[in-house]
DNA sequence: TAGCTTAATATGTCTATACATATTAGCCTG
DNA sequence: CAGGCTAATATGTATAGACATATTAAGCTA
């Protein structure tokens, strides 16, 4: 075993189960056992155990002990970025501009996945981003009206996109990524031809409040999300 | 405080960053004076805020201490799962057919990701899984031949995809997604038009001895890609 | 004043001990 | 033998105290 710590500890009984010393399914000696082995405090043994838990690595059971998990599962870890750190970290200038800006009833696959009654007004708005001046993102959000605060903030000036992250309380949500064909409209802002694959990112947000906002990001092609596991 | 325990805390620590008592950039107090003010052990704030920390909610240095992160970044944990377990989910019975399992020099973009030099044989399998009977996943795998046993494994009896997870050390990498036309070969494979938006995804991954793989992988249309956080 | 050394400080981690909690295995009853 | 109670057990969490480590601030020298 090299180095000291809880990592060590972690990196030892990961060997051992990419040895097949422990295989898959098999039932890992108890944290007592491995803290008397490996000469330090149950605690240690611990932290290493739950970190490999929290990898998907080993399963945990109170009473039924560790187990190294059947089908290892990887993880990889998407940090959804706010798309101007998206744009910079590029090197590239952001810039965008407001579409449009409404309050409309909202069409029902958007109340469906907000919990909200069907029709419920929602403020529509329209956001194309650009990336060195060319368009990069087409956001097509809806937004509840009833988590604005009162005057609402100008999103010419600061994109929903940003101020939603460091004003509102944004609680949990999913994401969604898949490929579709551009529709006219998509086409035009994004002057790309009609029928061009895009990458679509959908996300739901709810808030303490209830739910926050529906977003659709149509990206220009080329796009590419990344993740390291 | 609602609650009791770590996580009571890690809650209101959230709640007064939420509320902008501890407005972004702002220097949070010490782990010894917040445990004095619940009343709990330094640990027990220490757990709190190093989760806090991880879900990228504050950044902490030692020393400097630990500050309200000034653009909250939203993390979004993926599970890779082998393409058998993905579409059993779903309830639809899962089966492959091997297109292709070749050897041969690999093009200079595989190389290239996988470190290796311009041009190594490497073993190239193309399978195409089906869900219900219906293409689902092509997926167009180069293989490093060094990681394999001798012999090597029939990967016609339990897919390549499955037989890695299960049997190689698998270390890091990394997979990124994006929208592609299809080719006029995924379009065959696939049952689509040429053209037709596909869901891509591209893996790299590394083992203990060196790289393991690279894979591609062409959706079939409608594939979402879904995450919670 | 620039550059180096040193001290102060907040987080990171470890230890030993204790109690909490979930789950299982065994026992006991009807 | 089915159903339910009970005890054993492994993990989950908490505590107080200690030392390690990184980083900043202050002080000291050339």
């Amino acid at each position: 075993m090299s180095g000291e710590g809880w990592e060590s500890i972690r990196a030892e009984v990961l060997r051992r189960i990419r040895i097949r010393d422990w295989p898959p399914g098999a039932l890992i000696p108890g944290e007592e056992a491995l803290a008397v082995e490996f000469g330090v405090a149950r605690a240690t043994v611990n932290r290493a155990m739950r970190d490999l838990a929290d990898a998907g690595v080993v399963e945990r059971k109170k009473r039924a002990g560790t187990r190294v998990a059947e089908l290892p599962v990887r993880r990889a870890r998407l940090d959804i970025p706010v798309i101007r750190q998206d744009v910079e970290a590029k090197g590239l200038a952001h810039g965008f501009e407001v579409l449009a800006d409404r309050l409309l009833p909202a069409p029902v696959p958007v109340t469906a996945r907000l919990g909200l009654p069907e029709a419920t007004p929602l403020r529509y708005l329209e956001t194309l981003h650009l990336a060195a001046g060319q368009p990069y993102v087409l956001e097509c959000r809806w937004l509840n009206p009833a988590v604005l605060p009162d005057p609402p903030p100008d999103f010419a000036a600061l994109s929903a996109n940003e101020w939603l992250v460091t004003h509102i309380s944004l609680l949990s949500g999913d994401i969604a990524f898949s490929a579709e064909a551009a529709t006219a409209r998509e086409a035009a802002v994004l002057g790309v031809t009609v029928g061009a694959p895009l990458f679509i990112a959908e996300r739901t947000t709810f808030g303490l409040a209830g739910p926050v906002t529906f977003v659709r990001l149509s990206h220009a092609p080329g796009h590419r999300v990344q993740m390291a596991f």
